[in-house]
DNA sequence: AAGTGCTGCAACCGCGTATGG
DNA sequence: ACCATACGCGGTTGCAGCACT
């Protein structure tokens, strides 16, 4: 039972655009909008293309102000940042790079970014606790499948693991479970539950546990105005998905400081995202490629604050997508902040050339 | 010069979600 | 509440151009 086809296959042009093609989907929208339907746009101007194709030539390469290439320093670490908080929600992080598409964005991550980043760590040995077998974990130069990469850690997505090791590169640490023994890179919620936790266990005679001077950030989730990283639909599908006003000629960019991800979308996404990474990262640590039981310690604490009081799967804490670009954005969490305010990321680029 | 492999990018595919009837 | 349709997104593929041998 395969899905329904979007459009009649057999009539529909496939490849690349044309230079024709581009002028009549440019001028049409130009003149009169999307309407609102991309599907019936193609029968209008009379090009012979799939509604979701010509979607995605306008949003990717046709509408106004796009750029193409040539990715600042302060972008690569935006991108980066947002990537390890956030991980591939390429649309989320183009809505933070006015003039950046998610597909560019996307391809520049899997093509050079990664590579700057993860690529070369021949001289490292940190990486060589991932793996017990005699496959070099740090070989990423080839830009081959998920899968290859995985081949020293199963049970670790290839973007999971990614984002451990940017996070153990980005600072400095000298194993996979530093991450956990500083809540300071922790997203908010969970650092308000670590600090519940301490604080509870310091109100019963542990004082050693109160961590909380190494959050300097940290702020209670539930002060945070989550509206406003909202928009409405109606509002998102007029600005973010390219409808411009023919009128006014308004750029379809701008989305400005907010997020445009729709509420119910994004929060049970985000639930199964954060539950697919507790996943991974259970499996990950037992795995016990290495001893180190402080921090096996320091780790189960960790997941245990994924859970709530009840600890069913079903009420894990949830990373908020918007809370998470904002904080980036904002500077609300460290790693961010570091990243940009610090250089840290020029010292991988000088380390790791292209 | 020819062959081969690699890289970067545009485009496609299919799934999950939103929306309107 | 249910269903059909359209949209949005992330993963993947295909190919042109480049680099290397």
């Amino acid at each position: 039972m395969g899905r329904a086809p979007c459009c009649d296959k057999a009539n529909v042009k496939k490849g690349p655009w044309s230079p024709e093609e581009d002028a009549k989907l440019k001028a049409y929208i130009e003149q009169y909008g999307t309407g609102g339907n991309w599907i019936a746009l193609p029968q209008k101007i009379g090009l012979k293309r799939c509604g979701k194709s010509c979607r995605l030539r306008w949003l990717n390469y046709l509408r106004p102000n796009i750029k193409h290439g040539g990715f600042s320093e302060e972008e690569d670490n935006i991108i980066c940042s947002l990537y390890i908080s956030i991980g591939s929600r390429w649309s989320i992080i183009a809505a933070q790079l006015p003039g950046r598409t998610d597909n560019d964005i996307k391809n520049y991550w899997n093509t050079k970014l990664k590579k700057k980043l993860l690529g070369r760590r021949k001289q490292s040995n940190n990486i060589h606790r991932f793996s017990s077998s005699d496959q070099d974990p740090n070989d990423h130069q080839t830009t081959g499948s998920a899968s290859d990469d995985n081949q020293f850690s199963p049970g670790l997505s290839n973007s999971a693991l990614e984002r451990l090791q940017l996070h153990m590169q980005l600072q400095g640490l000298q194993n996979p479970f530093s991450f956990y023994n500083n809540p300071a890179l922790w997203p908010n919620p969970l650092q308000d539950k670590m600090i519940q936790s301490m604080q509870a266990a310091s109100s019963n005679g542990n004082p050693n546990l109160l961590m909380q001077p190494l959050l300097p950030n940290s702020q209670p989730a539930n002060e945070q105005s989550v509206d406003d990283f909202y928009a409405p639909k109606s509002f998102k599908d007029k600005e973010l998905d390219g409808g411009i006003s023919p009128s006014d000629g308004s750029v379809p960019f701008g989305t400005g400081d907010h997020l445009m991800v729709p509420k119910g979308n994004g929060n049970k996404g985000d639930v199964q995202a954060v539950s697919n990474f507790q996943g991974e990262l259970e499996k990950f640590l037992n795995n016990k490629t290495a001893g180190y039981p402080l921090e096996e310690q320091m780790a189960d604490q960790v997941l245990d604050c994924f859970k709530d009081t009840s600890g069913s799967k079903d009420s894990l804490i949830w990373w908020p997508t918007e809370f998470d670009a904002k904080s980036a954005s904002s500077n609300s969490w460290d790693s961010t902040s570091a990243l940009q305010s610090n250089g840290v990321f020029q010292d991988y680029e000088l380390g790791y050339p292209m």
